[in-house]
DNA sequence: AATTGAATCAACCGCGTCAGA
DNA sequence: TTCTGACGCGGTTGATTCAAT
């Protein structure tokens, strides 16, 4: 942690604002006059509440840490469980994740999701077939399909990443076009294949013309997360094979595409994704074949992307069996 | 008991968005 | 329409804690 300053630092300029660990006298100070009088502009709360700090430091404290209906110590499996599964549908979208989770912050789930989560994925990397290794610190393809459970991640990157929605057999309507656009997301970025797909359970079988790079992955939940692991209670660990077709057979300029349809690292604008999706669907006939399936999300003029991404999905998180312990609080 | 490497987590930074002037 | 400041978000850093040796 960062040290806080000494106290009398800055005492000799008033306009040096304090940096670094909260101390507990400006904990109470910032905790008091939040209750007292409320959320106001932050800049006016660090200077009312004699607090030398931007605005931003204090919003930051109040969110992550002072903050009366914070939930502290370690996540359940329930919640683990709810993070993972938020994750494979919003990405590295922690505010909104965090939304979800009631007492959770968003630093507090991106540093479980980085150290807890990351670590799984890389202890399981390592012990996967040599084959897929890679020199990358990110954890392989395959393996982040794995850990994903039926949540199955095919890219796993600090953006947006690509996932197959779990329920691939669920009959549920309202997963239906999700599902077709999660899978036709999964196609399109390997336009050379004839890339028939089908879907059994869990499964999911790429059958390529090309060579395939076959990938065997038999990584149960209990393999991840032990018995009272937080797959244990689903029943969805990957049992079967994923045929990918190997990478090199992209084009660089498909890849290029891909990663501005779907976020990559240099993504520093991650609310936007799926507006360039749409734009994208103005011209570009793959674009438009990513809509089959999708039906009215695509259409009307009035649609808007965050909207329809976010509480389209959020009807599928709806129905996540843990959701109830939480609304419940 | 001391050391060391890994894990954790609080906080900062930079950027995008938005609202008001 | 442009500018500006506040806010919010995700990525990153680095100090502390923990566990292994």
């Amino acid at each position: 942690m960062r040290k806080p300053e000494a106290s009398g630092k800055n005492n000799n300029n008033n306009n040096k604002l304090r940096k670094g660990l909260w101390s507990p006298e400006e904990d109470d100070k910032l905790m008091n006059y939040m209750l007292n009088n409320g959320q106001g502009c932050w800049s006016d709360v660090a200077r009312n509440a004699g607090l030398q700090r931007c605005g931003k430091s204090c919003r930051l404290r109040w969110i992550n840490y002072l903050r009366p209906d914070l939930k502290r110590g370690a996540f359940s499996p329930q919640e683990e469980e709810l993070i993972i599964h938020l994750h494979s549908l919003l990405g590295n979208r922690w505010s909104q994740i965090a939304a979800r989770l009631p007492g959770r912050t968003d630093n507090e789930i991106k540093n479980f999701w980085n150290s807890t989560i990351k670590k799984r994925l890389k202890n399981l990397s390592s012990s996967a077939s040599p084959n897929t290794s890679n020199s990358s610190s990110e954890p392989s393809k395959e393996v982040a399909a794995a850990i994903g459970g039926g949540f199955i991640s095919m890219q796993e990157q600090s953006m947006s990443p690509m996932y197959i929605y779990p329920s691939l057999s669920s009959s549920s309507s309202s997963n239906t076009s999700m599902q077709a656009m999660f899978l036709n997301q999964i196609m399109d970025p390997l336009p050379t294949f004839d890339h028939g797909l089908s879907t059994c359970g869990a499964s999911v079988y790429f059958n390529n013309d090309a060579p395939p790079c076959m990938t065997h992955i038999g990584v149960s939940g209990d393999d991840i997360y032990g018995n009272q692991g937080i797959l244990g209670g689903v029943n969805i660990g990957i049992e079967g094979e994923l045929h990918i077709p190997p990478l090199e057979s992209i084009s660089i300029e498909e890849n290029a595409k891909t990663e501005d349809m779907y976020g990559s690292n240099n993504n520093k604008y991650p609310y936007s994704n799926v507006n360039r999706i749409n734009s994208n669907c103005n011209n570009n006939t793959k674009a438009e074949n990513m809509t089959t399936g999708v039906g009215n999300l695509w259409q009307g003029e009035e649609l808007k992307v965050g909207d329809w991404d976010l509480e389209e999905l959020m009807k599928d998180v709806s129905s996540f069996p843990f959701l109830d312990i939480f609304q419940a609080e």
